[in-house]
RNA sequence: GCUCCCGUAGCCCAAUUGGCAGAGGCGGGCGACUUAAAAUCGCCGAAGUCUGAGUUCGAAUCUCAGCGGGAGCACCA
């Protein structure tokens, strides 16, 4: 076999053989590069669309190939629509799972990383992915992380990132820390182990900083973002609005501020609670009495004993010790006991609550638990009006009264409704809302509080005690000074893995390269290396500017060609990161812009998550022996009969369950299509008007169609109308006018030209057999022709009382009045009216008349 | 426990957003071609839209209640 014979076209008599298809124009596109994005004379406009990069362990998977493929379709949708289009790929190429393949090889992680990508880079390619291979980037490539320690010395610069001892999400079995976010149901994320708690020193990025942007701006991707994501993002950040208050406390300088939402009940307030594990609580301990203080050691061992899940669970009983301290409520004066317990968290508002257990359930169960005071201050019986209202004795007498039957300790239920306030001196009679005003302008004139808002987000942990990541660009002196690593002498490239303990042991391994670790400031002071590695999705938090320009060694990426390109116009993922990744891809691109190095504030305009391909039900996996292997795929029915199967099992929001799908019937379709392409006799030049017009109808009908189904991702719709232009062709070929009909090669070029968004390989066939020599990729799909697409006649339909009673066959301009007459007048109307009275006649020319009756 | 999404032929899914329930595919059946099979081609069933109420001239579509499935949140003051 000479190297010209896989290049020559397949005979029009061949039968459709996809492998050899493949093969040819794969080997053509490898010398070609349809995608590369680098011509900067292009004036075309432009368009991002960015798949979610993956990370390289193993080959491709099935779910890879689901993504990849819509993201394909809307690149080659929007290439098609004359657009520039950029479509990169890249590599998360850091990361637990090559260290950990290392460790039990032996090996470097770097081995098993690039092995790995380069699989994963032929498999794309035999995917079609029409991504500019020019482009590629790896974030574990020193040219890619020296731009993630620039990243860092910005926000260090900017107060953004910083260090600090607190207790950290600590995974027993990776030996690492993790984010609040890495954390699920109180276990590791990545190997399902319960995460505990330790005090350690770490990086952090202040990301609390943006948290009401990062909600606020949520706004402007309402509708271009999946809602589903929108409410995780909203629900993770977590802002809660309403008072800081400050209670005296007896025998200590400065009081203690709580958070509350409700401080319209401040009134209410019959006791504090105070976290167990938190400082203030240890303090007040110590200054209690020596039972308070046992009894107060005893129960903190025991709360930190319990793990998450236990703490979690919110069935359990409420527990607590009694601190024999005292805090005064700045309302009324009144003596507060204060109580330690772990329902109050310390990392949260300020670690201690003001407890009125009337209108809290929580609060409630506590009291009732330790027999303490409940005290009623909203009638939530009474009407609330939005005005502020004039009160009365009679009212607050009233008030008194209904408020009687508020029995919070009898039905043991909080009163959390809204009501009119009683018991609360200046604020009885006010409405929830209006209290919550009136009270936060008695404490701000008081001094004694103020309004404030408090979120559960918390700021970013980016230290990991591992090898394979991007080392932290700073220096410490043994005074415990920090020195970042001036911009000039970046990257701080990882050592290599010689001599190293990669075996993880709570310490950073960097630590044991003494030679790496061990340097001098310019002054010649001896300082070490920061020994931890950041958080990968670091790397992924501004990926999508590097593929601007990943070869730039000058800067992380060039701010004129991200106004040009960016921000990603359409982003294509998994749902799995729709809080990580994109919250922090969301605040990274906020602190660029602070910077002045963006332009937008948001980093994806759309998102499309695709759902996951699964197996007669579930997750595929090698346990369950459910698992599907891409490669068998592609090998028994070729790529093409692979991307159209994921294009027409349903909406790209769904899960595909491969067991319902059928890719022999995408590849028998796949062929019915090419065969046409083969046996028409018409030649390129061909006078369209001269077509077969039902077929041409159908074509521009399909043509109108299209983009807006495209656009919606109704992929799944497109793959079925070809479908049926396939069998129309077929039929006008074999019984209509026959194979040189003009129609038949305006239906099948529309055929292949849209093909070609789902199965680039059989539709390039198809054109270059239709005659073209261009890439069908950048023909462009035709304006449909206005003409064809106005009926001659419409079908009306004749409705008596909702039911279908007869057809006409009309003009579609007919007028209301004439459609009325000849409806009333059909057969089917006069039977079905009979001799009942008609008492209204709906008209919607030209498609439907319904007569209404009566009697 | 709270919130959101979804229930349409045996299966995967459409339905111009309130106007004839069916476009497409899978599977199944029948037929043509074949010595036969595969492939190919042609033809054909099948649901009244999870249940119940309501709004409407008209409901798969809107409202309420329930059932079933999925997702998110859950001691966050």
């Amino acid at each position: 076999m000479t190297e010209h014979d896989s290049d020559t076209p397949t005979d029009e008599a061949a039968e459709y053989d996809i492998a050899r298809i493949q093969e040819r124009w794969m080997a053509r596109w490898e010398q070609t590069r349809p995608f590369a994005t680098d011509d900067p004379s292009d004036t075309r406009p432009r368009k991002y669309v960015l798949d979610m990069f993956p990370y390289p362990s193993g080959d491709l998977h099935m779910g890879h190939a689901e993504a990849y493929t819509f993201g394909d379709i809307i690149a080659r949708y929007w290439r098609q629509q004359g657009f520039n289009v950029l479509h990169p790929i890249g590599w998360d190429s850091f990361g637990l799972p090559a260290e950990n393949a290392a460790i039990k090889r032996g090996t470097d992680p770097r081995e098993w990383t690039y092995a790995n990508i380069d699989q994963q880079l032929a498999s794309m390619k035999r995917l079609a992915a029409s991504f500019d291979w020019d482009r590629v980037l790896r974030t574990s490539d020193p040219e890619y992380y020296t731009w993630n320690q620039w990243l860092f010395l910005k926000l260090y610069e900017k107060g953004l990132a910083y260090r600090k001892a607190s207790w950290v999400n600590w995974c027993p079995h990776d030996q690492t820390v993790l984010a609040n976010e890495q954390v699920v149901d109180g276990r590791c994320e990545r190997c399902d182990n319960l995460v505990t708690k330790k005090k350690l020193t770490q990086w952090y990025f202040k990301i609390t900083d943006y948290a009401d942007r990062l909600l606020d701006d949520l706004n402007q991707l309402e509708g271009s973002w999946p809602s589903k994501v929108i409410t995780m993002q909203r629900n993770w950040i977590g802002r809660s609005t309403g008072a800081d208050v400050d209670f005296v406390i007896e025998g200590r300088d400065e009081p203690v501020t709580v958070f509350t939402t409700r401080p319209d009940t401040l009134f209410g307030a019959t006791f504090m609670v105070v976290a167990p594990d938190s400082e203030l609580a240890a303090e007040l301990a110590a200054g209690s009495t020596p039972e308070v203080q046992q009894a107060f050691a005893g129960y903190l061992a025991e709360v930190q004993r319990s793990n998450e899940i236990e703490r979690q669970d919110t069935t359990r009983e409420k527990t607590g010790v009694f601190l024999d301290r005292f805090a005064i409520n700045p309302v009324n004066g009144e003596r507060l006991p204060i109580w330690a317990a772990d329902y109050v968290l310390a990392d949260y508002g300020h670690g201690a609550i003001m407890a009125v257990p009337a209108h809290d359930q929580r609060d409630l169960d506590f009291a009732l638990k330790f027999d303490l005071p409940v005290r009623v201050v909203v009638d939530t019986n009474a009407p609330v009006t939005g005005a502020l209202p004039v009160i009365t004795e009679e009212m607050l007498d009233a008030g008194a009264a209904e408020a009687a039957e508020l029995d919070p300790v009898g039905t043991g239920t909080a009163l959390s409704g809204d009501g009119r306030m009683i018991n609360s001196g200046p604020l009885d009679g006010l409405s929830k809302a209006n209290a919550i005003t009136r009270v936060i302008e008695l404490l701000e004139g008081a001094g004694t509080g103020r309004a404030a808002k408090t979120f559960r987000l918390r700021d970013w942990l980016i230290s990991r005690q591992r090898y394979w990541g991007t080392p932290i660009p700073i220096l410490h002196d043994a005074e415990g000074g920090e020195h970042p690593v001036p911009e000039d002498q970046l990257p701080v490239v990882l050592p290599p893995t010689d001599g190293l303990d990669l075996q993880p042991k709570g310490t950073s391994p960097l630590g044991a390269a003494v030679d790496w670790v061990s340097t001098t400031l310019p002054d010649g002071t001896p300082v070490t290396r920061d020994p931890d590695t950041m958080d990968t999705f670091v790397d992924s938090s501004w990926y999508f500017l590097r593929f601007l320009d990943p070869n730039d060694d000058t800067q992380a990426f060039d701010p004129a060609e991200a106004e040009k390109w960016a921000p990603v116009d359409q982003y294509v993922g998994g749902v799995t990161h729709a809080i990580l990744h994109l919250l922090y891809a969301r605040f990274i691109t906020k602190v660029l812009f602070d910077l002045g190095y963006l332009t937008f504030t948001e980093p994806f305009t759309a998102l499309l998550n695709q759902g996951m391909v699964i197996m007669n039900g579930s997750a595929m996996s090698k346990s369950r022996g459910n698992l599907v292997r891409l490669s068998d795929q592609l090998d028994e029915h070729g790529s093409d009969a692979v991307r159209l199967t994921m294009a027409f099992a349903g909406p790209p929001e769904d899960d595909i369950d491969w067991a319902d799908v059928s890719p022999t019937g995408s590849a028998k379709f796949l062929a019915r299509a090419w065969r046409i392409s083969g046996e028409v006799t018409s030649s390129p030049d061909v006078e369209w008007k001269t077509g077969d017009v039902a077929l041409r109808r159908q074509t521009h009908h399909l043509l109108a169609e299209a983009p807006g189904l495209v656009e919606a991702f109704k992929f799944n719709v497109v793959v079925a109308r070809l479908m049926e232009l396939v069998n129309a062709i077929r039929k006008t070929i074999d019984t209509g006018p026959g194979a040189g009909d003009a129609a038949v090669r305006e239906a099948i070029e529309v055929v292949a030209v849209l093909l070609s968004l789902f199965a680039p390989y059989t539709a390039a066939d198809m054109w270059e057999r239709l005659g073209y020599e261009s890439e069908v990729a950048f023909a462009g799909l035709r304006k449909p022709d206005a003409t064809l697409l106005v009926e001659d006649s419409v079908t009306a339909i004749v409705q008596v009382d909702g039911k279908v009673r007869d057809k006409l066959e009309v003009s579609p301009t007919i007028s209301a009045d004439e459609l009325e007459a000849l409806a009333r007048a059909t057969a089917g109307a006069v039977r079905a009216v009979g001799d009942r009275e008609i008492v209204n006649v709906i008209v919607r020319a030209p498609r439907l008349v319904n007569i209404a009756t009566r009697g």
